[in-house]
DNA sequence: TTGAAAGCGCTAACAG
DNA sequence: CTGTTAGCGCTTTCAA
């Protein structure tokens, strides 16, 4: 059984215990291929056959093999697996915030659609901050992923570099949250904002309002928010109706859309429809509209966006914006699958790449 | 200018242009340590010493150095870093679910609190499945990371087993969301479920409720949301009072809160008063109570866990349990910096890793 | 302050 | 079916 073909495993070719043992040199002092092809009295390289393509050894070799991965507690190193293999597992994800539910849900059923593939997730929060983002593509990048998903189409210079850099040297990198038809060089999977806008003026005037208010959030880089608001003020003013756009306090969302309500009953300033940049602040607002006896849509309509939960539990519903985020994710993980593995995994259609935003006409408007 | 000290750097000694060029070798392709130090004529050793320690490095050279870095569009390989190096500037972090409000904010904590340190996230969601988690720490572990985070203290043998040996070996691991003295072997910061689940009992029985129920999470793993209720119940018991354990459906939290509270009504079996394994279901349930003209707190009592948001924005607001589930994950922060870098990083308290969990009292109870 | 040598743990390519 | 050789890109150690 003895042997000293593999050069100086970690663990000695003779190791009697069944817990792997553990001598500090220079590596970690886990049990590498090495320890485990000792035990096994193979190389290393059969080891390494072994474990991604079982069938391509010998029943004999392979139960010895087994063994031998049982009794060393081997654990792989897949840093030493990429760089000799070149292929990371890794999926680096980055968004603006990881709280936000807007984005978790994407994240979610991203991660579960990787994981069959055994594919993991490199996550960051750039809390909206376009420096941060750079970095942190950058830092990422270092990981040599198999693909790179980014959220929304603006970028600082250097990072979009970065991204176009790394598509150039093989990286897939995915667009999330946005979709734009101009934009183009890397694929996206999103919807459009300045539709939604749209779309959320056109509902409100087609319930016979011509008094508006678009709630904006007030995260200065939330682009995308502000890009619908533009799109709906747009709407609105060419159909000759009333509109101001709003900049809700820097609170807790549901806090901020209470605090904008009240702020408007106030100076008597209240409008006849009002539209947020999310369910969140038009249900805070909803809340304190109902505090206040106002009735809603009867004197008050109140349109939301993103189809949260929350919006169809508020009395007779909140109307919204439904954009699958959910199906988002899912079919970002569609898409990196097929760029990954372009052989073993289908493609995503071009159309559904585009979430369709919809209208959900419930009590509220 | 032209030097063949290097062995063979993948964009070549004398590469022209300003974008890097690529040839395809074995390697990814990308500019390495080699083809920054054929640049700058000196040797990759210089160049390392330069990225980790500039100051090690003489003005002259370092200028040349970060010269050939910009032109060559260098990214560095962390992969091979951490091969040579043995750290690996990854924290692995496994929870039961990403899109959870419960969880996202602990975990977007965690992120802003290792962000200054420059280590990343390896993020994985089990779905409260057991099996699964088991196959994400052997994942996680594989890429050595230089902390583990997971949650919970119940788990499969082998998943302990795992985490054991990783201790062993040397990667610090911490518990989240769970505290219990008896518990031994890792550092937990997190609170004790069945402290919550009293708390919330006597609380009720103190308002004078002696005919309660604690609606539980359906999910079957949710293993700390039936601690708290086992241990509402024990307690109510001791104090004579009338206890029902109920399961919600397995809908959205919020839907599944409102289904409970129509249910009870249907079938004339109302108590005076109601626990909810968190705020959702509360705020459902008191949407529910709200549209059925039943008086909160007159008729009913309503008592959340999680003190969310939508906790403080419900009528004269939902009394609940408020665990600081962001400064959990920044706590946990502080310990994985502590504990991968003890020498800079100061140590966290023992009496700072119990979070402790308090009624928030509003006008539901 | 800089360099040479060796090796981290694994896999591609080629032999046998 | 199994082994040999070489090398992925970086850092450690030691020497100059």
């Amino acid at each position: 059984m003895k042997s000293s073909r593999s050069p100086d495993p970690p663990d000695g070719a003779g190791a009697q215990s069944s817990a792997p043992a553990r001598t500090r040199g220079r590596g970690l002092g886990r049990a590498t291929q090495a320890t485990v092809a000792a035990r096994a009295g193979v190389t290393t390289m059969t080891v390494s056959r072994f474990l991604r393509a079982p069938q391509q050894v010998s029943a004999e070799t392979a139960d010895k093999i087994r063994a031998a991965l049982e009794s060393t507690g081997y654990t792989p190193n897949k840093h030493a697996g990429m760089l000799a293999g070149r292929r990371s597992s890794i999926v680096a994800v980055i968004v603006p915030s990881i709280a936000s539910s807007t984005f978790s849900g994407t994240v979610q059923a991203l991660s579960d659609g990787l994981q069959p593939r055994e594919l993991e997730l490199l996550l960051a929060a750039t809390n909206y901050d376009p420096q941060r983002e750079e970095q942190q593509i950058r830092a990422v990048l270092a990981w040599s992923p198999s693909a790179l998903v980014v959220t929304g189409r603006t970028r600082t210079p250097a990072a979009s570099a970065l991204l176009r850099q790394a598509q150039a040297d093989g990286v897939p990198v995915v667009q999330i949250w946005d979709f734009d038809a101009r934009a183009g060089g890397f694929v996206q999977i999103g919807f459009n904002h300045t539709r939604v806008g749209e779309l959320m003026a056109r509902h409100l005037l087609s319930c016979g309002h011509d008094d508006l208010v678009y709630v904006d959030n007030s995260v200065p880089h939330d682009l995308r928010a502000h890009e619908r608001g533009k799109a709906f003020a747009r709407v609105a003013r060419k159909a000759r109706a009333r509109v101001r756009v709003l900049n809700m306090p820097r609170l807790e969302p549901m806090a901020a859309g209470r605090a904008v309500l009240q702020q408007l009953r106030a100076e008597a300033a209240m409008p006849r429809a009002m539209a947020f940049a999310s369910d969140f602040p038009a249900a805070g607002a909803w809340l304190a509209a109902q505090d206040a006896g106002i009735a809603v849509p009867a004197q008050l309509a109140m349109l939301g966006f993103g189809d949260y939960p929350i919006a169809s539990q508020l009395g007779a519903g909140l109307s919204t914006v439904s954009v699958d985020r959910q199906s988002l994710g899912t079919i970002c993980a569609q898409q990196v699958l097929a760029m990954v593995y372009p052989e073993s995994s289908p493609p995503v259609a071009a159309q559904q790449r585009e979430i369709r935003p919809r209208i959900v006409a419930r009590g509220s408007t």
